[in-house]
DNA sequence: AACGCGGGGCC
DNA sequence: GGCCCAGCGTT
């Protein structure tokens, strides 16, 4: 394989079928805002494009710059990101943004990028590449997905990352390799995908060993077992708000505003008491399935005249889309509230 | 190296 | 129901 014809080839086709996205720029356009590139690539992390498109959308409109982003609480970030999932992400993005705004901008090279909080090798070097015009060797689901393929590595992951680490590094133009990037991206997002890849028209068949077995590749590791878990959250209502709490910063949904509950995500599971005596109803039960957690929650309701023990805040029903619930707990309110 | 960490879309 | 996704930080 001619190593400059592969990156030849699929430019040629980028600049043809690249996907039109928000935070992108026409292929060999002008340098992409930094901000944008960043803001995208930290919720394009483990997440579908659909998924983000909407979240970026707002993002950008409430918080157009690295600097207003800066300046926002926590709070209402954390409280923008609900729905979106891994919550550590909007935590470490405005960490981020208010280290990037006291230096004054992002570092442009990937060493520098690599150091901000929740940029680890893969979105330093997608943002030195895209945003930057450096060279960087630019390796997510996709990329790998599609130089297993093209060079038949099978060495199962994730020990099989060291190769096709050193095969995407191989195949990387010195010009373009933002544009690279996100061909590559684009490529595995719809030619080259998980099911069904399209051989027959693929740009970069005639270069590929993989070709016509293409499903085979990358090899990965057998799943583990969900555990399943069970536990209650309690919806408790007076004078048309209900009472809500902040979660613990680390585990599960950390952070998030949430309904009490008796304690189902705690790795031992001491089930804990209702918050306060009240006349109980059921409102139902939700099934919502986490990356490595089954849960099944049932919701208790109740209205009552007295605040709960410990910390919480009362939230009004009426903007309850406002309180930044994480989906769990926006089903478990939708239920209890068409129970009412 | 393995694990914890969401949610939605696809088949 | 299982699989996957523009991964990161911790242990």
């Amino acid at each position: 394989m001619l190593e400059t014809e592969v990156s030849a080839d699929l430019l040629r086709w980028y600049d043809v079928h690249a996907r039109s996205l928000p935070w992108r720029v026409p292929p060999g356009g002008n340098a992409a805002d930094p901000y944008r590139v960043w803001l995208s690539e930290v919720m394009l992390q483990q997440t579908t494009v659909a998924a983000v498109i909407p979240y970026f959308e707002r993002f950008t409109t409430r918080w157009p710059d690295v600097q207003a982003l800066a300046a926002a609480p926590e709070e209402e970030v954390m409280a923008a990101w609900a729905g979106l999932g891994y919550y550590s992400r909007a935590r470490r993005l405005v960490e981020c943004a208010r280290v990037v705004a006291q230096r004054g901008g992002f570092p442009s090279d990937e060493v520098g990028l690599r150091a901000l909080p929740g940029l680890g090798a893969y979105t330093a070097a997608a943002v030195a590449a895209i945003a930057f015009g450096q060279r960087a060797v630019v390796v997510d689901a996709n990329v790998e997905r599609v130089v297993a393929r093209l060079f038949a590595i099978d060495a199962p992951l994730p020990a099989g990352r060291a190769e096709i680490r050193e095969a995407t590094d191989r195949i990387t133009p010195a010009l373009r390799s933002g544009d690279f990037a996100q061909a590559m991206m684009d490529l595995g997002a719809s030619i080259c995908s998980v099911r069904a890849p399209q051989c027959l028209i693929c740009p970069l068949s005639s270069h590929c060993a993989g070709k016509g077995a293409a499903e085979a590749y990358p090899v990965k590791p057998p799943k583990k077992a969900k555990a399943q878990r069970k536990g209650i959250a309690y919806w408790i209502e007076r004078d048309g708000h209900v009472w809500l709490v902040r979660r613990e910063a680390k585990g599960m949904l950390g952070g998030m505003r949430a309904l009490p509950d008796n304690g189902w995500s705690a790795r031992t599971d001491g089930m804990g008491a209702p918050p306060v005596s009240a006349q109980w109803l059921e409102a139902g039960s939700v099934s919502h399935i986490f990356t490595h957690v089954a849960l099944e929650l049932d919701v208790w309701a109740a209205k009552v005249s007295h605040a709960p023990q410990g910390d919480g805040e009362w939230w009004p029903l009426d903007r309850l889309d406002e309180a930044g619930l994480p989906t769990l707990y926006a089903r478990a309110a939708a239920l209890a509230l068409k129970g009412e």
